[in-house]
Formats: C-alpha cells, structure tokens, sequence
DNA sequence: ATATTATTTTAGACAAGTCTAAAATTTATT
DNA sequence: AATAAATTTTAGACTTGTCTAAAATAATAT
C-alpha cells in the first residue's frame, strides 16, 4: 500500500500530465502539492524506487503504469465521493472537494464499490470531470460546452462552468440538472440562444451565455 | 487538531476507563493500539503536555474534559459511520468496524452532521453502543440482555454482546435484526428459553444463551 | 561561447511516531 | 521487610516526510 503522502504525489503528476502531455518538472510538482522543491525530490527517489514513476534526474517524471493505475483509483474515489456529497448529501458543488481529498484516501475496495452502485455507476462527478472505471479504466466522455452541439443533437448534462449560487439557482428553476438528458431542439441564429427539451418533457429557451456555462457529453 | 494517531490514543483511553472505571495501564493501552508501552509513554508525554489528559508517571491516565470530548466526538463519528455502512450500503455487522476505523478521522463536521440527519439521528449503532450527540453527550438509553425482560415486555433490538460471524448469521436466519421491535410472548421456566413475536409477525423460539447475547431497550 | 539566471539535487537537520535494551519504579512473594 | 517479578520509563536509534542552505545542472541572454 501506498502512504497517503505517495498517493497525493501521484494524483498530482498524474493531472500535471494531464494538462501538458510531457514529463512534469519538480518545481510544478512542488507548488501542486504545496511543499519544496527539495522535498519533491526526495519523494520521487521513493516513487521511483517503489516503481511509481518514470524519473531520471533533471529530466522531469512521469507516471509508470502501475503508478498510472494507483492515480486513476484514487481520482475514481475522489470524484465518486465528490457524487455522493452532492446527489446525496447535498452538499453544494463548490464544498465538496476537501472533504472528498479526505476520504479518497480511505482504504477499502468494497467500500468504493459500494458507492458506486449507489450512485448507480456514475461516469461523470459533479465538476463535469470523467469517473474512472472499477478497473482504472478511463473512458474519456469528453465534456463540452452546451453551446458547442448542434441542432437535434442528444446529451446529458455534466458539469458547469459557473459555479455562483446565483446560477445553480437559476439551473434548478429551469430543471436543469446533472444527469438530465438534453435535446436541442432549435438554435436560433440571432444570438445563439437554445430551445431544448428536458428529459423529454419540458421545452425551455436557454441564452448562449448560459450554454457557455453548461457541460455535457454526447449521449 | 489532534492526529489520527493521537485520535486512536484517546479512544483507547477512553474505552479503558469506560470499561473499568479506573485509571488505565500503560501496557493496557499498549495492547489496545497494538504498540509497544515505550511508544505509549512518548505518546502519553505529549497528550499531557496537550491537556487531553491527567497523567502522573507510573500512575495511569484518566481522560481530561478536553481529551474526553475529542474521544466523544471520535466515538460519534465512528458509530455513525457504522449506521451508514450497514443501513444505507448493505454491509454486515462484522464487515464495517475496520472501514469505520478510518472513516472516523475524517474531518469536517458539515459532513458528520449531514450524516446524521440523512440517517435520521439515530441514537444506537449497529453493535447497540450509543451515540454521542453533537455536542458530545451521551444520552446513555440503557440497554439490557434479552433474557432480562419479562413476559409480555416490548422492545427494540438495540446491539449484539457476541459479534461473531456465525452468531450474527444465525440472528438473520431468524429474522432477528437492529431496530426489531421484539414482543416476549413467553418464557418457558424449564430453561429460561423464550418465544418472541418478531415486528408483529413471526413468533420464534430463542434458547437462554442466545437471548443473554442480545441487547435491546424498553420500547 | 560565456556569463547569468533558474531549476534541481544533495547535505544535513528536524518532528512525529515507532522500536529495543537498559534503568527505575511499583507490586507481589516469601 | 527483603527479594523477586512485573510494569513503566528512559536512552538512543530508526523511518517518513519535511525543511533550509549550498552545490550541481540546465536554460537563457548577451
């Protein structure tokens, strides 16, 4: 088993990685997990040890497969726990992610995958952010903006971009909601506003200031 | 904040006095978090130096108020966690106590009394022990052995003195679970065996030995 | 191509929690 | 009450993860 410490290292290079598709350096490591360069350092001599990482001195990390597959489980945990806070808790979007960097670190495969059934499988966290599978699996379902499908096009929401009360609120008046499944019914040409359908019941106008702010992926 | 180390420390403490009432041993504490007495004196060091608890050398320790209510409040959180695994995730008495074990230091009282208001506020864990309330209370609702109720008595299952597997199968065989309401139809002299009437429906049959291994308070 | 600057690594130290072995203290035995 | 036995504490050391300051390396600028 990995320390807690290890595993915050490995969800960190994991995200940089992510974010620029190279091998990370020290110093951004550093930042990310809020210590010194000089620490960092020392830790990589360890996950590369342990067979974590892929490091050669100076020359940045990045992860191994097996240190790939310890990250993708630990994120999978955070963003099923971020779930559970929210849909079941109801805790607000913005409040749940310390919290969740608690518990991701909390040892028990039986657990997580009880969660995940009870949320009944979710494949996106309420950031809009992809949930990897029970086997490290990540099944990129790309979010993007609700203003970037087309007419007649079918998804379901997954995120927001605004995350101000003002606008969630605005969110659950219309009945729009994480997991809600959309339709584009119209777009109208003037300014980008949307006419679509919730859940194949309501129809509702939404403004292209508003579908900049919504996430979705393809159904 | 207290450590999760020293979080385990108080609730050893804690449990220790509650069970004998008196100062407790270094080397009981020892064997409670399964370390060696040299480790337990360092750790005793700094709990004093804290004012989490009373300790003269060689003379045992007792819990001060401020160490009792951060036990408490470790004790609530790990109970809870308890209700949670067994009543909303469908775990068995005997699979959640580890898993508690870590839940329990999770920090965020937001999330300790949402679990408790999603659970309904319940008063009893699982395993029948009682659960401090958020300010750190125990409203002790005394709980008896079965085979201390009379004929015709009515009551709620409340815990379990013996936790083995093969026991607390035997209790879902019979239909017996937490939160039962029991009526005592009759107590055969003979051999002090009972027949109760189980949530208004089935009547079953109990010997002695398993009635002295269940506990439940007068409805 | 060399000097300057920025980044990364090493060296040595510290705090938390642990250990073993030895010393101090308390408890039990005769 | 003196000795033996058990318990508890101290002393010194180890591990993990951290730090600062100095040295090594890489990147940038002239």
């Amino acid at each position: 088993m990995n320390s807690f410490t290890e595993e915050n290292y490995l969800k960190a290079i994991y995200k940089l990685v992510q974010l620029s598709g190279l091998a990370v350096s020290t110093n951004a490591i550093a930042e990310k997990v809020n210590t010194s360069a000089a620490s960092v350092t020392d830790m990589l001599k360890k996950l590369s040890d342990k067979k974590l990482i892929h490091y050669k001195k100076y020359q940045g990390v990045t992860l191994s497969s097996k240190g790939e597959k310890a990250a993708l489980k630990i994120i999978r945990k955070h963003r099923l726990w971020e779930m559970f806070l929210v849909d079941i808790l109801d805790f607000k979007w913005d409040e749940v992610h310390d919290i969740a960097e608690q518990l991701e670190h909390v040892n028990s495969d039986k657990l997580i995958e009880k969660i995940d059934k009870f949320l009944n499988h979710p494949i996106v966290d309420p950031h809009g952010d992809p949930i990897p599978d029970a086997n490290g699996k990540l099944n990129n379902p790309k979010s993007h903006l609700l203003s970037f499908f087309n007419k007649n096009d079918v998804c379901i929401i997954t995120g927001v971009v605004d995350h101000s009360t003002s606008f969630l609120q605005y969110l659950d008046k219309s009945g729009i909601a994480l997991g809600h499944e959309i339709k584009i019914k119209d777009i109208i040409k003037f300014d980008r506003s949307l006419k679509i359908t919730i859940n194949k019941g309501n129809n509702v106008f939404i403004s292209n200031d508003v579908a900049k702010n919504i996430l979705a992926i393809n159904k």
